[in-house]
DNA sequence: CGGCCGATCAGCT
DNA sequence: GCTGATCGGCCGA
């Protein structure tokens, strides 16, 4: 059912597995006071390996940024982008393979009160974890975590959730620059679920009123 | 060194 | 839908 944390084995399998299987599944991160941050994972993108075009690792870069994903399955690699913003992805396949998931979104669910404080006043909870950039502000997680261990560490890991109706999948964001794999169908989302950063582009979602034009 | 740019977000039109 | 914010990393000279 739920409720235990994710094994090492439970990462070491391709970034399109992982990727799903990470839906429903619940994302913690500890406060330095101990308090439990955490939110039910409900979009996540694969980055598949060095042959894909918009992986950091394309093409089997590797550098002292990257360096994390090139670690153990379970591995934590954090970045910093725009100036400002940090994203959260979980290392799979295995050890010396570049492969990983960024989560996009979570369905806050424990420690909202700091996770208010953390994003700042007038959020709604909608908006609290909807995209790479905004959970990791409000679940704390910045640089100081690149290379941590999920599997082991105390302060960020995975808990097993309940299995999820109704994913489905779409072409990942901002990634435009990347030739043919800009098209993959890499994103996984629930359906419907209000908290994802973006209904899937001309998909049916219910929160979004429905098909649109392109 | 210098210049470019991003796996984003918020605020505005 | 569009754009400015803001800066570390990366690459080329």
């Amino acid at each position: 059912m739920s409720g235990g944390r994710w094994s090492r084995a439970r990462f070491a399998d391709d970034a399109a597995t992982v990727a799903e299987r990470l839906l429903g599944a619940r994302l913690v991160s500890v406060s330095r006071s101990g308090a439990r941050v955490s939110g039910i994972i409900v979009e996540t993108e694969a980055y598949v390996g060095v042959e894909d075009r918009a992986s950091h690792a394309a093409g089997g870069r590797r550098t002292a940024r990257n360096e994390a994903m090139y670690g153990e399955p379970g591995t934590a690699y954090v970045y910093f982008t725009y100036g400002m913003h940090h994203c959260f992805n979980v290392v799979c396949g295995a050890e010396g393979e570049p492969v990983a998931v960024l989560v996009r979104a979570l369905r806050p669910e424990e420690g909202l009160a700091l996770m208010r404080r953390r994003r700042g006043p007038g959020r709604s909870d909608r908006e609290l974890c909807a995209g790479p950039g905004r959970l990791c502000q409000a679940l704390g997680i910045d640089l100081r975590l690149n290379g941590a261990d999920l599997a082991l560490g105390a302060r960020l890991f995975i808990e097993e959730g309940s299995s999820v109706k109704g994913a489905i999948r779409g072409r990942r964001i901002g990634v435009d620059y990347a030739g043919d794999w800009a098209a993959a169908e890499l994103r996984w989302l629930v359906a419907g679920d209000p908290h994802v950063s973006r209904p899937v582009a001309g998909g049916r979602n219910l929160a979004s009123g429905g098909a649109r034009g392109r």
